[in-house]
DNA sequence: TCCTCATCTGCGCGGATCTTCAGATAAGGT
DNA sequence: ACCTTATCTGAAGATCCGCGCAGATGAGGA
């Protein structure tokens, strides 16, 4: 991961270097990070990005309404859905020969709702 | 971006369609949707989120700080921190030869702790 | 003015990922 | 049983993106 000088930067040796060791205290880990980066990411595509929004307006849909929805064929909305699906970003439901997904939980929908505050201007309080 | 077929599919003709034209309106457009899954893409990276969760705790931190704080070369940083204040995740303040980074606002902090609530399975309740 | 330190930028490589096609599986209806 | 429909899977190609190096820029101090 390239190289890193111990501490002898702009911190050598002053009152700085103490704080540096405490927020690496309280920092995620290497292991933490790598679950909050990828929750992150997997939200961080135009496609499933618009078939999370979807869901949040719809509540439910199946693959082939959301296909219809953000035009994406639905093989490939299929693929989207396992992705989240592994990652417990929705829950899906069978009934008939119908596959209904729905945004997992209220953490999912929050994380939505407050990236749409801070793209849109729109009256966020 | 592929083929979709018009509305043929398992909707064809029932009341779901309607549905589906609903969900088409009020969902992000094409433009929209891009920002906000841009948004989610920055955030989506192990060094990127690691960097964000360090300002989370510190409040403000210089380049060499986050350098000795994530253990990540100095230039990396730098050129992280770029992308990330491009989009207006974080700002910078210089001082004297630092240029101090520091998150944007509320949403963005916002983001990072439901982001943790929802990884971590601490008394998130 | 010269030198040092902190930060920034341009470039190229390596690796991960999105996309789609074509075929497999599952569930119903006739 | 057969056929149709809805969804899933595997693989391959093209693309994108992060990564670090080496050098440039800007700000202070002697």
């Amino acid at each position: 991961m390239g190289r890193v000088l111990p501490l002898d930067g702009c911190v050598g040796g002053d009152p700085q270097s103490q704080r540096v060791a405490l927020i690496r205290a309280s920092v995620p880990d290497d292991a933490e990070a790598g679950a909050l980066a990828e929750l992150f990411r997997l939200l961080g595509d135009v496609r499933r990005t618009s078939i999370l929004y979807a869901l949040l307006e719809a509540g439910e849909l199946c693959v082939c309404d959301i296909s219809a929805a953000v035009q994406v064929p639905e093989a490939s909305v299929s693929q989207t859905m396992r992705l989240l699906r592994a990652s417990a970003v929705v829950d899906n439901r069978r009934e008939g020969r119908r596959v209904y997904y729905r945004l997992a939980d209220a953490h999912v929908r929050m994380l939505l709702d407050v990236c749409r505050e801070h793209t849109g201007h729109e009256g966020s309080r």
